[in-house]
DNA sequence: GATGCGTGGGC
DNA sequence: TGCCCAAGCAT
């Protein structure tokens, strides 16, 4: 309230010449080495840049290290069948990142003869790549002078420039992309880009941002108001929806059966236990999967209750009720759609986050047959 | 423009 | 501990 919400759009030139060179200098000596700045392949650089989309480079390190082992090329990705890609995506987060990269790789070989194309219309209609990626390969792999503005850009910019816009909005972002066409420089579009989010990274950090090390705190009108602690302005998200959900714990000797969720949706295509979200009206936990059960085709006993769990997404709260039941017609089940896994092997087949937990809990309550324990609710 | 989509780390 | 966040994109 009260404050200027007019962005600097129309910077000085020695303001640009500043920011530039004392960018690029710091990064030069700043610079982070990282698996994907070996050199400037783009398919590299492509793959590392899916895999940051809302994930820390300290995450991304070991996946991509391993990721690029089993699919070195371009050319190796695009023959792999989506199956392995996915499993070696496996903990990362976000599946469809990995599905759409696979297409993307697919397209690139089908269309562009193997070649990544160099063109932002081209490069941009490729499954997966928005704005942001596409200007990151565009710059960072090919030097040409294309934005890329992403999270840290939006708050090194909104600082730089003092601007109160909310940087949740798609709208300031466009601002900001041409503000940074501005500031890009011709002959290291790629360097530059980087350096910004370097700093974001390193430096102008969302909390206690170090400006008595920053390269350009002079040059920050943030800074010089004082307000740097206030900005950037970002709109808070929703809360979680709560859900309650049903895992079915069905065995068969020593193996378990797993289902493959639906294609769209929460975990869409992964494999996991076979669940069933409960409505909220209906009184007994599980007796949705037995409905369930009984409209894919075969029967179901229930058995116990093995135990009750929270898990946090970013966007639902799942109350999670882990029923044990026998199944008597296991041979009715499609195997494109089911599998029995062994249970010491199903936190390697299944998803390896939320079934982790839930393994963990039935095996606690498998060691303590007096009662269930880890009673939430 | 708003919503759905994961996970792990930091305070 | 319960939030907030981290190199976004598709719909």
């Amino acid at each position: 309230m009260g404050r200027a919400a007019k962005p600097l759009l129309h910077p000085e030139k020695e303001w640009i010449e500043a920011i530039r060179e004392t960018l690029l200098d710091w990064y030069d000596k700043n610079c982070r080495d990282l698996p994907w700045r070996k050199n400037k392949d783009p398919y590299r650089i492509w793959v590392s840049e899916i895999m940051l989309q809302q994930t820390r480079v300290d995450t991304v390190i070991p996946y991509y290290e391993r990721f690029m082992s089993t699919f070195p090329t371009l050319e190796s990705l695009a023959e792999a069948d989506e199956e392995k890609v996915i499993k070696a995506w496996e903990g990362l987060g976000y599946y469809s990142r990995a599905r759409n990269l696979h297409s993307a790789v697919k397209e690139v070989v089908e269309q562009y003869g193997g070649e990544v194309p160099q063109e932002p219309d081209s490069i941009s209609r490729l499954k997966g790549v928005g704005p942001y990626t596409a200007g990151a390969i565009l710059s960072i792999a090919f030097d040409r002078q294309v934005p890329a503005v992403d999270g840290n850009v939006l708050r090194v910019l909104s600082r730089l420039i003092a601007s109160w816009e909310d940087i949740s909005k798609n709208a300031t972002r466009r601002k900001m992309e041409e503000l940074d066409k501005m500031l890009i420089p011709e002959d290291r579009p790629g360097d530059f880009n980087q350096a910004l989010m370097e700093l974001g990274a390193l430096v102008c950090t969302p909390l206690s941002p170090s400006c008595n090390t920053c390269p350009v705190r002079a040059l920050c009108k943030a800074r010089k108001q004082g307000v740097e602690s206030e900005l950037p302005i970002k709109a808070k998200g929703k809360p979680p929806v709560p859900a309650k959900v049903t895992f079915g714990w069905i065995r068969k000797g020593d193996f378990v059966l797993i289902h493959r969720r639906p294609t769209e949706g929460l975990l869409a295509g992964m494999w996991g236990l076979p669940t069933v979200d409960d409505k909220p009206s209906e009184s007994a936990p599980g007796e949705t999967i037995k409905e369930m059960m009984s409209r894919l085709g075969f029967q179901l006993e229930l058995g116990a209750i093995l135990g009750e769990m929270e898990h946090l997404f970013s966007h639902r709260r799942w109350y999670v009720t882990v029923v044990e039941a026998l199944c008597s017609d296991y041979d009715q089940l499609s195997p494109e759609n089911y599998h029995w896994v062994k249970e010491s092997e199903l936190s390697t087949y299944a998803f390896p986050n939320v079934y982790r937990k839930a393994i963990k809990l039935i095996h606690k309550n498998q060691r303590n047959p007096q009662g269930i324990q880890g009673r939430l609710f």
